[in-house]
DNA sequence: AGCTACTCCTGGTAGC
DNA sequence: TGCTACCAGGAGTAGC
């Protein structure tokens, strides 16, 4: 599923299609996927708008717009589980899992494919409000070891629910906290607060680590949805050390990798290295 | 505040 | 082979 990396990498590839086009007509295959705004609304917000700049923040990628270099809004794609945005060279995108397509100058399509329909491409006037509620960037200056250890410690949760809680940190999925929280020896099930500083300035490291990592190598793709916008698959799968390797052994300890259920998901992990927390 | 359950969706797969 | 039942899973929301 599409997380920061992979939506870094979204980004990256796509901007220079982007920047400076201009949005010439839709076509909306799936209305949800706008977020509930009216079609009609939503044509009248983007067509004839010019795409100014092509950013992240968290795992949203924001194409900001302007009309006669006025600031007039954005548009904010989430990929969810699994979303692809790509520039068509052709006119008409072809594939049928297309939920969006935005016509633009020099011939090319911007499409938005999502077999899960999951994903939202959604037009807001004010994309600073739209993204008010994301808690820090992990790769971000503001995200420092001092910052998480002070938030863990004012918290009352496990670690894992409130890393992937958004409002808390902004961007990490399933993957990448289990990949991290492996790293680092810390339970899932851990209380945050339970956390030593030795750990949390450890956990910090091993986020953006992870992260700086799975980047590099375009993201991870274990099946078969996730695609950079130039149809290749990420590698970063190949450094798992834990997700989706239930029964293998562990790469630190050899002990089998177990696979349970945290906050309704999926969770990988050594327990011989991941000690679980005593029961309360 | 934090927890669980539920919802949205579909392709893939297990079971028969 | 062909059918049905069930599952994964980000994020938002409701209820406790």
């Amino acid at each position: 599923m599409p997380e920061l990396p992979e939506v870094e990498t979204t980004v990256r590839l796509i901007r220079p299609a982007l920047v400076g086009r201009t949005i010439q007509g839709e076509e909306v295959r799936w209305a949800r996927t706008l977020g509930g705004m009216r079609r009609a609304a939503f044509r009248k917000a983007v067509v004839g708008a010019r795409i100014s700049a092509v950013r992240r923040r968290a795992k949203h990628i924001l194409l900001d717009l302007e009309r006669d270099g006025v600031d007039a809004g954005a548009l904010a794609v989430h990929l969810r589980m699994t979303g692809r945005l790509y520039v068509d060279p052709s006119r008409e995108p072809l594939d049928p899992y297309v939920r969006v397509a935005l016509a633009l100058d020099r011939g090319r399509t911007l499409s938005f494919l999502d077999v899960r329909k999951f994903g939202r491409f959604v037009y807001t006037p004010d994309p600073e409000g739209f993204l008010a509620h994301l808690g820090p960037e992990p790769l971000g200056t503001e995200f420092t070891a001092q910052v998480l250890w002070e938030s863990l410690r004012a918290r009352r949760r496990m670690i894992k629910p409130l890393l992937l809680d958004q409002t808390f940190l902004a961007g990490l999925g399933n993957i990448y906290v289990d990949e991290s929280l492996h790293r680092v020896r810390v339970h899932p099930q851990r209380r945050a607060e339970t956390l030593t500083r030795a750990q949390v300035t450890a956990l910090h490291a091993a986020i953006q680590e992870v992260l700086l990592a799975a980047i590099e190598r375009q993201g991870s793709s274990f099946d078969k949805f996730y695609r950079t916008p130039e149809g290749q698959p990420g590698s970063y799968q190949h450094e798992f050390r834990v997700y989706g390797k239930a029964g293998q052994p562990c790469p630190v300890c050899g002990a089998p990798i177990r696979r349970f259920v945290v906050g309704q998901r999926g969770t990988h992990a050594c327990l011989r290295c991941q000690r679980p927390p005593r029961a309360r």
